[in-house]
DNA sequence: TTTATTCATTGCAATATTACGATTAATATT
DNA sequence: AATATTAATCGTAATATTGCAATGAATAAA
């Protein structure tokens, strides 16, 4: 029904899942990938840098920030994003310790 | 309109979002950790084990092994799924490469 | 004050995803 | 052969997501 039974995981599962889900969008990807390389903050410039419409990046953006991946400041008339560092971190550590498994042999049946 | 540009979009970025996206719903996270766990594989115990119907779980288990993280083994009138080792290692370096990012001072502006 | 500029929000259309009942295909068992 | 078991597929309903035009809110510049 298009309705994800979230009551019956884990809220690790849930947590590991919302985050993947967050960056399992190109454009949101490329909204990072264009953040860390400018280090310095960014705004408008992403519709400029991709190819969408201002809505869908502040949509995007809006994912972004909700789940904490990046935090922005208001600067005037403009709005400028970054990296939320604490939580950048701490999601990688999500990321690398659930990947974590290396079990040369789990040989399929 | 529910449609991905993903023309507009690099291939890595493209790649990281896909492998994202199968990540990004509990039930999949919940079926690699079953997987992980039992080493063995298995096959539709993951109906008992996670509450969800038999052509829920088998939808699931064809997006993980379309994304090739896992393989699947016929065993009789039975299927058997694990981890795909090598694709699973190079998912991870791929995670891991672009979390690779920790330069302390992206001050936001 | 008027006009730009920048970005968020709203509303909508198109498509995608999630979940499952019913069915099917295939191998085992009796 | 008849029946059971296992898992994939089909069809469908409900909900979610993506993308954008239009609009709105807020500050800056004239």
């Amino acid at each position: 029904m298009g309705l994800t039974k979230s009551e019956i995981f884990t809220e690790e599962q849930n947590n590991i899942a919302a985050l993947a889900k967050v960056l399992g969008h190109p454009a949101r990807i490329a909204i990072l990938q264009h953040i860390i390389k400018s280090n310095s903050c960014i705004c408008g410039d992403l519709v400029q840098e991709i190819g969408l419409a201002q809505p869908t990046i502040s949509q995007h953006l809006k994912e972004l920030k909700n789940s904490g991946i990046i935090k922005g400041n208001i600067e005037g008339t403009s709005v400028c994003y970054c990296i939320d560092q604490e939580n950048w971190s701490h999601i990688s550590a999500t990321f690398a310790s659930f990947f974590e498994f290396s079990s040369s042999e789990s040989n399929c049946c």
